[in-house]
DNA sequence: TTATTACCAAGTAAATTAGTAGGAAATGTG
DNA sequence: CACATTTCCTACTAATTTACTTGGTAATAA
């Protein structure tokens, strides 16, 4: 598995086209005024997310971009496996002594957490993100000034 | 939270430190011909780890490295957070508006699903990992032949 | 004394990230 | 139709990060 900064923007960027996408199309543009992304690095990104059919693009004026399918369809992994190419690591053929013997064992371990980290990213889609983001507000406006320490982040 | 080939190289050599490393320390000449790391690089990984105090270094002949503490104290977070100086992105002040806004939900979002992956990665132990291998041989010497779609990844 | 090892610093090649520039192809609107 | 808007596409580039190289110094066991 992979979380890079790529992958972040990626996310972000779905993120925002989830939220603001609810009445028509979302551009570029606005996801990268609201996110601070340059235009031309969003459209490397959604050429990618596009070829995953993770989005839809319109052309033309009042045209952008639409959710390729239901946020609760696409999960955190989809995202990143999209824009970051998913090298697949400890591939122990070829290296070392790395033959069945003890050597192996490492590589084998940390391929394990590797699928297991994936596993995690799989089961959290966009929508849930969103329905839990609601979920906070509205705890917010329940027992509101009541804060403790997780909560009070974001300024 | 940011996973890259930077804390994957970390996390395998802390792995097999921690595999190796029962009886004397472990030099990282050892694990470099082990994992295909060169020597130097490993040296500035474990300059960081060092500092967070996860590895002890022992000079001179017969020395090496040794965990700095208990393998189920060293969490998978501990490792990738001491080589990959955890940046804290979506420090949404200086940010185009997103002081409060609707634009920071989005900004909020990541940042919450950041810290559930950090979470999972803290609960992750090098020993965890450990135990977990050996569960996987002692299965494969128990039910031999007995292969399900997840089990043989590792060739 | 010597070999071995951690420890340290500066520099560098390769890869990746992020952004620029300059378009072409659709498409809604006047 | 003309035109503005927007996706879509390619090539290039600056900045950053990754991974490695080189050339040491300091500690220490034999």
């Amino acid at each position: 598995m992979r979380l890079s900064t790529k992958g972040r923007y990626a996310v972000t960027a779905m993120l925002d086209l989830a939220l603001n996408g609810v009445d028509g199309p979302v551009t570029l543009a606005e996801i990268s005024e609201n996110q601070g992304i340059s235009l031309s690095y969003l459209e490397q990104l959604f050429a990618s997310l596009r070829a995953k059919e993770l989005v839809r693009g319109v052309r033309g004026p009042g045209g952008g971009y639409y959710l390729g399918r239901s946020a609760d369809d696409i999960s955190i992994a989809n995202i990143i496996c999209a824009v970051d190419e998913w090298v697949e690591f400890t591939r122990c053929g070829g290296r070392k002594n790395c033959s069945g013997g003890e050597r192996c064992l490492t590589h084998s371990l940390w391929d394990d957490l590797s699928s297991e980290i994936f596993d995690f990213l799989t089961k959290i889609s966009i929508g849930d993100l969103i329905r839990r983001g609601e979920h906070k507000k509205a705890d917010k406006a329940a027992h509101l000034s009541v804060v403790n320490d997780e909560g009070s982040r974001a300024a």
